[in-house]
DNA sequence: CCATAAAAAGACCGATTGGTCTTTTTTCAA
DNA sequence: TTGAAAAAAGACCAATCGGTCTTTTTATGG
């Protein structure tokens, strides 16, 4: 293990700006909030990324990998297909408990900025969304099989329906500085899902 | 009408910027992609406002009060409320054939960059999302004193799942570049306005 | 314990940032 | 037609930007 000092500088480095990012955006984040964020120095951070690009992309997948990794979590603690689907209202319902969703959610804030101006940040956040989209596609699909959703139920339909409001709902939060129409969106949801077992 | 010239000016720097903003986003866009778009000198835009801050404030004012006009426009051509409230996701829809939303929903890119950088413009955004919320509840109000929206709704609910869908609807077709998402999300308000037909 | 390599620090670079100030051009009433 | 005021232009400014390069410090195998 040779390397294993340089890797945990790297890892500070994800873990203290990703914050950072996630609150100000890849455009207004400068080397210096770096600098400040981890207290290394400019030569520090440039001996161990490329660019501002590299650490960004970093920092998203840092992001994104810690949201996935808690829903996958809940997710194995659950009993039956329509539990699992709840997790995720239920997990955006109670964000500020999640030092990662605090300072926003990681795809919309990189989703919103990157669209026209980011290339790579744009395309990272597309994978995100569409495996987002396809894992909770193949949870209903599990839930018709085991006979716990409905047969008729539009997965697709379902799916996008969950990370639209989700997702709209969480920009409301963030900018009002209060939950009520977060709490109204799950709530909603938690009906839609409920709504679906046979 | 001494003031004419410069508030020409004034009317075709926000015109030509706002695109630029709503694309860019505020940390984004430098005086000098103000200049590229307008075509007028620095000395032109800063005799004509007193920065980067007020020239962004008004160009969300623009851009919020294009989006409001449209919709009231729209909205008076109607017939009953089912169909006032229809007239959101069939804009949304359809969001391409309108220059000011073509960059992006100006109040999701607003309270996505300023929730923690910005403080006026996340406050512009705020007021703007209120604004909407009780438009939307006081059109389901008239409507059920006019019969035609049944009676037990939840007019704040609506107007939350509408928001909420709208705005995550129409982020995942900004970062795909597709509107597979977006017309998904946008049926399913349909149904559900429909539905609350008496 | 020391030589060497890895890692961190920070001085330095040209370009760009938001913003000011003086000069030039345009407008328009007398 | 001219002269004063308004408007636009652009030279200029310090500060900051992202990034490089040399120097100093730290870690480590022999």
């Amino acid at each position: 293990m040779k390397t294993t000092k340089s890797e945990n500088t790297k890892r500070l480095i994800i873990e203290k700006t990703a914050p950072v990012f996630n609150t100000k955006g890849y455009a207004g984040t400068s080397i210096n909030d770096l600098m400040d964020a981890t207290g290394l120095s400019k030569g520090c951070i440039y001996g161990n990324f490329q660019n501002k690009d590299e650490i960004a992309l970093s920092v998203f997948d840092h992001n994104f990998g810690k949201v996935t990794q808690h829903m996958k979590e809940r997710i194995l603690a659950t009993e039956n297909s329509i539990e699992r689907l709840l997790v995720y209202p239920q997990t955006y319902k109670n964000y500020f408990r999640y030092p990662y969703l605090q300072a926003g959610c990681p795809i919309l804030n990189t989703a919103t900025e990157a669209d026209d101006t980011h290339a790579k940040l744009k395309e990272r956040a597309q994978k995100a969304l569409g495996l987002w989209k396809t894992a909770i596609v193949n949870q209903i699909k599990r839930g018709i099989e085991r006979k716990e959703i409905k047969e008729d139920t539009d997965a697709t339909e379902i799916s996008v329906i969950m990370i639209s409001m989700i997702e709209g709902a969480f920009m409301q939060a963030k900018v009002n500085n209060h939950m009520t129409e977060l709490k109204i969106a799950m709530s909603f949801l938690e009906k839609l899902i409920k709504n679906l077992k046979v």
